[in-house]
DNA sequence: GACCAGATGTACT
DNA sequence: GTACATCTGGTCT
């Protein structure tokens, strides 16, 4: 049984706001273009910290982005779209930045990337792992319960926690709707954010060493 | 903890 | 037919 949307008890900033449903949210006002349109590392970097919110039938779900990884495009063999690949599959990468690019992979489990750059610079940041921050019931839900760190600490974790999967691809972030990403205020000291080499990509050979992956330390929530 | 196999659909060769 | 930007539950240490 999932429990019912909390109340509202602040009023959410912003001009295009639905009805929210959220506490202890002090603003969850979409990103804009221009973010996600910088240097994809940029942008990676700079999603880290960030609030992902997701309107549920149940009500809002907002998750802290902690780990992701960077995706550089044509010139990089463990990303989708190297040497130009252009396929169905592939389309939102070719897009504007600031949609979302959702796969589907090992016949079971999604994964979110965040488009960057413009459109014909097929680059993103795929969304590795977050810190559950509203709308936990509802999440526990989709995960059939397995809560604890184990909720969503892996890119296919997270999309089944958000009920986030193709029928989102291509999705606008920009604009408060079925799922976007904010900055709520929180900070860090940028030390805390640990580089290192990309996950499940061993096929790409040495760039799956590049150190394109980042991740927030625990130590940031101290 | 580490390690491994199985699940299972789509994309692509 | 093969590989896959993964997760889970089992085994072993």
């Amino acid at each position: 049984p999932m429990n019912p949307a909390p109340p509202v008890t602040q009023t959410v900033r912003g001009t295009m706001s639905p009805s929210l449903h959220c506490r202890a949210l002090p603003d969850s006002t979409p990103l804009g273009r221009g973010f996600y349109q910088n240097e994809t590392v940029t942008v990676a970097r700079s999603l880290l910290g960030r609030l992902l919110l997701r309107q549920l039938p149940e009500g809002l779900a907002a998750v802290r982005l902690v780990e992701v990884e960077a995706y550089l495009g044509v010139e990089d063999p463990a990303a989708h779209t190297f040497r130009g690949r252009r396929t169905d599959r592939v389309r939102s990468m070719w897009g504007e930045a600031g949609h979302l690019y959702v796969y589907f992979t090992y016949g079971m489990h999604h994964c979110a990337n965040v488009v960057t750059r413009g459109p014909e610079v097929p680059e993103a940041v795929l969304l590795r792992g977050a810190r559950p921050v509203a709308g936990v019931e509802a999440m526990l839900a989709r995960r059939h319960g397995r809560g604890g760190a184990s909720l969503l600490d892996g890119p296919a974790k997270l999309c089944q926690a958000l009920d986030i999967d193709r029928a989102l691809d291509g999705a606008d972030l920009v604009a408060p709707g079925r799922v976007w990403i904010a900055d709520d205020g929180f900070r860090f000291d940028p030390g805390l954010v640990i580089s290192g080499p990309r996950i499940g990509v061993g096929y790409a050979g040495e760039a799956a060493r590049w150190p394109l992956r980042f991740r927030l330390s625990p130590d940031a929530f101290r």
